[in-house]
RNA sequence: GCCCUCAUCGUCUAGAGGCCCAGGACGCCGCCCUUUCAAGGCGGUAGCACGGGUUCGAAUCCCGUUGGGGGCACCA
């Protein structure tokens, strides 16, 4: 069987980076196997979802690169693929479910459940008892007569149930562990208990790759699977495989809340997606003994679901950043001019190639090249450290370039190391730094004697003189 | 409380009984290179949670303890 692997994530908001991790892992089993990756949007609640955040899910998963062979847009033979357009598929299943007597209408309020645990002197956070299992027609009717409107639920099997996870070896919950959940609203809306598997089926979903949040859920899931399968609807439970968590600070989750929790953080600080999703990787993954930084392909050649181990990885965003760099200097020249083109949208093409290679091996991220380079494109430069501004080496300075026959970072070098180290005796340190403040407006800034000759010979002795001034 | 789950340097990990008095990476600390910042090079710091087994031999297997995480909704 080919392996049809699922991300379906619901669109609130901003894409998380855990979210981002789930769905990596899913793409690049698809991608590793020669499968299919199916993208399918859980939009069932309609309060939450709203199109601006479907739109720039769509656009996160394209930004990532990680594409999908079935799911909004696309399209494909198991659609449509927003569950907001799928609600007559879940009522029908519903209704088989229902008649077929694996699932049952139950009136029970939670305040009942409560005080029957109660009664009984057993824990009131026990969960459903079960109590409307075996309700006769004429309690219904009375129940509907008092303005009822009932849900459906579920019925579990009196048996353990197990299954052998792709990431944790083999799981267990206890025959009465879980009790009989709801799949169908008072009000007929469906819930992510019927919707998320149903859909699953539908799509002959084979693996299901997700966040270990949803361990507890998976013994019904199974169960409900299984129903499924009694009622025509689909012919095999999937495999299940739960993915360990991504942790934030204090060991908690890492939320959305979190600026590096969430993807907008990365897109607008200017990583890579290459870089962003190797670092992701890396989170409950490992590509050899000795390596981390890998590309794309070479993620999907070595990837496996087998081979992610179940601890909890703490995020790391100094790392993260670390791993983003390598990946800027993976890139070749053009293209880490291409990359860059966007942060500095005022620049000339020409500018940007001849400025890049100045910056590409001294970065983390793209906004930070692009703020190293702003010099370049702005005259009006803010001096962010005044106090290194030392007239008397900018003074010695200006007469030196002046007089330059030619404009190259060669001469401009020759003519300051004269001027300044030879002729005042300054340390290069203390020789150079009141210069590239005054050229670039910063104490960190691309090579000096380059930036000098890009800058060209008119701007760069104006910005001298403005020094002075 | 009940259920599930996890446990190697501060962090991410390699390790699937002898190759490990535990390897790599990030961080941190030195040094080299150097016009700043990086990059690069060299060196250093630091760990198998604890207790019992099994075995000739355990980071690796089993049990327990402790600690962490998750779940127990008419959310997803």
């Amino acid at each position: 069987m080919t392996v049809r692997v699922r991300f379906a994530p619901s669109p609130s908001g901003d894409l998380h980076v855990g979210n981002v991790r789930t769905a990596l892992f899913n793409w690049a089993y698809a991608r590793h196997s020669n499968g299919t990756f199916v993208f399918r949007v859980e939009d069932t609640d309609a309060a939450r979802s709203t199109d601006e955040s479907y739109a720039r899910l769509l656009d996160d998963l394209r930004w990532l690169g990680l594409d999908w062979d079935e799911g909004p847009e696309t399209g494909g033979p198991y659609g449509p693929y927003r569950q907001s357009e799928r609600r007559d598929v879940y009522a029908e299943v519903a209704a088989r479910l229902l008649k077929a007597g694996h699932a049952y209408e139950s009136y029970s309020t939670p305040e009942e459940v409560e005080a029957r645990h109660r009664a009984a002197g057993r824990d009131p956070k026990l969960g459903y008892d079960g109590f409307d299992r075996l309700l006769t027609d004429e309690q219904r009717a009375a129940y509907q007569a008092e303005g009822r409107a009932p849900v459906l639920r579920i019925r579990m099997p009196d048996e353990d149930v197990s299954w052998d996870d792709l990431v944790r070896g083999e799981i267990t919950f206890a025959a009465g562990s879980v009790p009989d959940f709801v799949v169908v609203r008072g009000n007929g809306d469906p819930l992510y208990t019927l919707t998320n598997p149903v859909d699953d089926a539908l799509m002959r979903i084979t693996h299901v790759l997700r966040g270990e949040d949803l361990t507890s859920s998976t013994p019904r899931q199974i169960v409900l699977y299984r129903a499924l399968i009694d009622i025509g609807v689909t012919d095999f439970v999937p495999q299940f495989g739960h993915l360990p968590f991504v942790m934030g600070e204090g060991n908690r989750k890492l939320s959305k809340r979190a600026p590096e929790g969430s993807l907008s953080h990365y897109r607008e600080a200017g990583y890579l997606p290459d870089g962003l999703l190797n670092y992701l990787a890396l989170l409950g993954w490992s590509i050899g003994p000795d390596r981390d930084v890998f590309t794309r392909d070479e993620f999907v050649a070595a990837f496996d679901i087998a081979d992610v181990n179940a601890n909890p990885a703490r995020f790391d965003p100094k790392k993260c950043e670390v791993i983003n760099a390598a990946h800027l200097r993976l890139l070749s020249a053009d293209e880490f001019a291409r990359a860059l083109a966007p942060w500095l949208p005022d620049a000339s093409p020409e500018l940007i190639e001849a400025a890049a290679p100045l910056v590409q091996e001294r970065v983390q991220t793209l906004s930070e090249a692009a703020g190293m380079l702003r010099f370049l494109v702005d005259d009006e430069i803010e001096i962010v450290d005044a106090a290194k501004l030392d007239p008397a080496v900018i003074t010695a300075a200006v007469p030196a370039l002046e007089a330059l026959p030619s404009w190259d970072t060669a001469a401009i070098e020759a003519a300051l190391r004269t001027a300044l180290v030879d002729g005042l005796g300054l340390k290069p340190r203390n020789a150079f730094g009141p210069i590239r403040v005054a050229i670039t407006g910063r104490t960190v800034s691309p090579p000096l004697f380059e930036s000098l000759e890009l800058l060209g010979r008119d701007r760069s002795l104006a910005r001298l003189h403005a020094a002075l001034a």
